[in-house]
DNA sequence: TCATTAACGGCCG
DNA sequence: CGGCCGTTAATGA
């Protein structure tokens, strides 16, 4: 269904749509990261995040954002389709196997959710960390041999903003696993050299 | 003890 | 120059 729409590129913190002006479509994330915040008392607090391959903005099939709502790219680059909505329910009749797809990604945000809730109430900070790098890893890595290349990598900002630490802590927690020779990285990518010893440092 | 925050300097595009 | 990263010191739960 997005095979003909064109790709948009976005850069790290630009918007993609929000609450006031939503736009009225869906998207797909072909590379990068995307993320869902909400300003409270001028801080951000993250509400979801989306990676390659999934829809985003299914809840405006149903009804509305909820307000306050932000949707902006969280890796430099970050790449979408558009798909408009008026489209969409146009060609949902034609298109079953499509209202499965929404569900899915539906069910696949409810249960990132779910993780990240287990994750702050039962990890410390540097487990955290290490816990979003292996899922995300499992789910967005690409496998070269026994490692895998996370590409392109949020900055250690936002990896502190989805992992609920700081980037101070991010950057200790990396280079010690560097350190330790279980990951590589730079500003380009991530390496994880051992994917099942990274997985041991965490429970879950 | 663990984590957050500020601050500063260095690096890179 | 702006954004990002690495490190350290101060602070406090």
């Amino acid at each position: 269904m997005f095979r003909a729409a064109p790709e948009i590129t976005l850069k790290r913190r630009q918007l993609l749509f929000d609450s006031k002006r939503s736009g009225q479509s869906i998207f797909m994330v072909t590379s990068g990261l995307v993320k869902s915040t909400i300003i409270i008392d001028g801080r951000e607090m993250l509400h979801d995040y989306h990676l390659s391959g999934e829809l985003l903005g299914c809840e405006l099939v149903f009804g509305e954002l909820s307000p306050g709502i932000s949707v902006t790219a969280a890796t430099n680059p970050t790449k979408v389709k558009r798909l408009p909505i008026a489209y969409l329910k146009d060609t949902l009749g034609s298109q079953p196997e499509f209202f499965e797809e929404i569900g899915r990604s539906l069910v696949v945000s409810l249960q990132r959710s779910k993780e990240r809730l287990v994750r702050l109430a039962m990890l410390n900070a540097e487990q955290r960390v290490i816990h979003f790098l292996v899922t995300h890893t499992r789910k967005a890595g690409k496998q070269v041999g026994f490692e895998y290349v996370v590409k392109p990598l949020p900055t250690h900002q936002e990896l502190g903003h989805i992992a609920g630490t700081g980037r101070q802590t991010v950057t200790t927690v990396l280079n010690e696993l560097r350190r330790k020779g279980l990951i590589h990285f730079n500003r380009q990518y991530l390496l994880v050299r051992d994917l099942d010893s990274l997985t041991q440092l965490c429970p879950h």
